[in-house]
DNA sequence: CGCGACGTTGATTTGCCTCAACGATTGTGG
DNA sequence: CCACAATCGTTGAGGCAAATCAACGTCGCG
């Protein structure tokens, strides 16, 4: 169970036996069925889960009540609302699941203990900070100097494991456009 | 002149007279006029920096050569490109004075020398990581899901100051819209 | 002074949205 | 195991928000 988690934090810091057993022995095991709620709005989030099988999406409400995606969140990644979970401030955010999911939940308290034991997993976190971070400046720049039809072809060739798993329409949302719109672009690209 | 930051890195951890001094004595003093360029697309970020006063832009470049503005610093804000300044990888990223200004420069060995020693400092850094992610997540969302006018009407009340100091042009790709469609909109909002 | 940077205004165009109707597929309770 | 409802994707018609292009005014500054 902890094999992919270890793997991933080994990457970032250099940590032996003793310090990935105590890592682990921090984390929360949990299985959840698809469409299911991890945080909705309005409460706080207590976790940053690290996804071992599945598919988790995250996103805020439109003042017409429209999801819009923030992030996808497969195999190896974390999930999370940083600043609700950092802060302990209620979120606008919600995650809900879009596959049977396995997750290890890290909360707020053990995240300390083990910064506080084991400072190298300093490094751990800023990395994914630093990600999550890139990608949303990359969107940002994506959403104001790309056309929807390029974003598109983007998204194919970073993503290619989620545009295969994850409903059209989400993906649409996920780049700022309307799902008709997607599919026209789709039919137009097919003809070529 | 280690006033202002010390306010500021005091904000996020308790640190006291010793390590606020060890820290001021990593920080490298810079006084440079307006239309400087501190990072040019091409070459690695090496510093990140602490505006002590003056104004500046980081953006990219879309395929016609047209700046994307990716964020305004002033006062009390770092600004870095911070992909290249932990990887020590080739930037895409511009970051220029639009004032004249005074900056406090750490520079990556530095950086790693003072989370050694004073690993409390870690705290300060992913504060404004977490900081930097949640202007962006807001971004994202307001490009997709709010009309020109009131992202526009939301910049102005965030950032009052921003607002009065940088050219109107910069705002409107900050904005991600044209310049001469911020300027209808504000004789729209002048005939009210 | 004259030039460049900046902002405005109007005419025209366009990329994308909205709305609506319609298959196809999946899932689910009776 | 079928019937019916959701969920999802497609297609077309029409509309609108914002882009583009172009001309012009204004300031600050070398």
């Amino acid at each position: 169970m902890f094999e992919e988690i270890n793997k991933y934090v080994l990457k970032c810091a250099d940590l032996n036996v003793d310090e990935l057993a105590y890592f682990n022995s921090l984390l929360i095991s949990k299985k959840v069925p698809k469409k299911t709620f991890l945080l909705k709005a309005g409460s706080i989030c207590d976790f940053e889960a690290f996804i071992v099988h599945g598919c988790i999406k995250s996103y805020l409400l439109d003042q017409n009540g429209t999801e819009v995606i923030l992030t996808f969140g497969i195999e190896n990644w974390w999930i999370s609302d940083i600043t609700s979970f950092h802060e302990q401030s209620m979120s606008q955010m919600y995650i809900e699941t879009i596959e049977d999911s396995e997750l290890l939940l890290l909360n707020p308290a053990s995240k300390n203990q083990l910064l506080e034991k084991i400072p190298k997993f300093e490094k751990v976190f800023r990395l994914m900070l630093q990600r999550h971070l890139a990608s949303y400046q990359e969107r940002i720049f994506g959403n104001i100097a790309i056309s929807a039809q390029d974003r598109y072809l983007t998204f194919l060739k970073k993503y290619p494991t989620i545009s295969q798993r994850v409903p059209q329409h989400l993906i649409a949302s996920y780049l700022g456009m309307s799902p008709e719109f997607l599919s026209k672009i789709r039919a137009r690209l097919a003809k070529k």
